[in-house]
DNA sequence: CGGCTTTGACCCGCGC
DNA sequence: GCGCGGGTCAAAGCCG
């Protein structure tokens, strides 16, 4: 909200638990922003943005070619942790005021995780649930209690993770606008934190892009926002016709599930760090794959050390 | 009345 | 096997 807030784009790894995260950064850093990968988690391989916004297809060569690893999610992406792999592109970046309506105040960082070889168990029950609901019904006397969620899973198949994009919005508000419309089907409370997450889901009928919406504890203003999958359909926004111009200028960049009204907002001044070990597996794909006027306005991260760097920003941002 | 939120129950994966 | 934490379902309630 002070004008001149810098806005920037980070690419760092970063760990499913958000909120652990967003603790440790200074708990365990004692302010400093070091990023500690909880669990130790190795880091992941991060994806150009292009990658990501291209879908998984895209994505998954990509990476495989920036890791000489075999394309399949099973077995090249190794990077697995608990039979989860992740790759993550953040970006920060403070929206300058008055610019975004809804969060006049924010600072946004995104970032992006996949679980290739991992079974997301969302989906999972969702669509077992419809069919083997019907079968299952006879020997289910003694779930009756078990009446919601029960899914058996085929066997030996597995759930597919839909790539995922975080948000880290210095707002007021939990719930962004960012152009789609979501209906919260859940709720629960944040291990380690007072804050909740909230579960919403795309309304649009057979979209089935979700979002997770929570507030890190240790700093409360900042709303941690994550993104799963990628809408089938545009932003009702775009289509009222009031971004018609992010229609053009970042459709091709950004993923169908991006919430372009919240980039928006961010794309006048991108500035994103980058670190470079963990690039330097493929340094130039980032670049090259940043064809538009961003990628000017990027600053290529060199390692993955780029998640020591981000928290200090947000530090800075927040604590001025 | 339709759409959305709330909320408790349930399932799943994982670590111990 | 058990407990924990994350994620989802769906009934009930709320609201415009």
């Amino acid at each position: 909200m002070s004008g001149g807030e810098k806005r920037e784009f980070y690419g760092y790894h970063f760990n499913d638990e958000l909120s652990s995260f967003f603790g440790q950064r200074s708990e365990s850093m004692g302010g400093t922003g070091m990023l500690d990968l909880q669990n130790g988690e190795p880091p992941a391989a991060l994806m150009t943005f292009n990658e990501f916004f291209h879908g998984p297809a895209y994505y998954n060569n990509a990476l495989a070619r920036a890791f000489d690893v075999s394309s399949s999610p099973e077995e090249g992406l190794g990077v697995s942790e608990g039979g989860k792999t992740m790759r993550d592109v953040e970006v920060e970046s403070n929206i300058g005021g008055g610019v975004t309506p809804v969060t006049p105040n924010s600072s946004v960082s995104l970032s992006s995780t996949e679980a290739a070889g991992e079974e997301d168990s969302g989906r999972c029950k969702k669509d077992l649930q419809g069919e083997e609901k019907v079968e299952e019904k006879g020997a289910e006397n003694d779930a009756e209690k078990s009446k919601k969620v029960n899914k058996p899973r085929k066997k030996g198949e597995k759930r597919q993770r839909e790539p995922r994009f975080a948000f880290m919005t210095k707002s007021e508000v939990d719930h962004l606008e960012d152009g789609y419309r979501w209906r919260k089907y859940g709720q629960k409370a944040v291990k380690n934190s007072p804050y909740p997450r909230s579960y919403y889901r795309c309304t649009t009928q057979k979209c089935t892009v979700k979002k997770r919406v929570e507030r890190s504890y240790q700093d409360p203003t900042i709303v941690i926002t994550t993104y799963e999958g990628q809408h089938t359909h545009q932003s009702p926004a775009t289509l009222r016709g009031n971004s018609h111009i992010l229609a053009s200028s970042s459709s091709s960049i950004m993923p169908p599930g991006f919430p372009q009204q919240l980039l928006m907002h961010q794309m006048p001044s991108l500035n994103i760090n980058h670190h470079h070990q963990q690039m330097d597996a493929n340094p130039n794909m980032f670049l090259q794959s940043l064809q538009t006027p961003l990628h000017q306005q990027f600053q290529i991260p060199d390692n993955y050390g780029l998640l020591q760097d981000i928290i200090p920003t947000l530090i800075h941002n927040n604590h001025p």
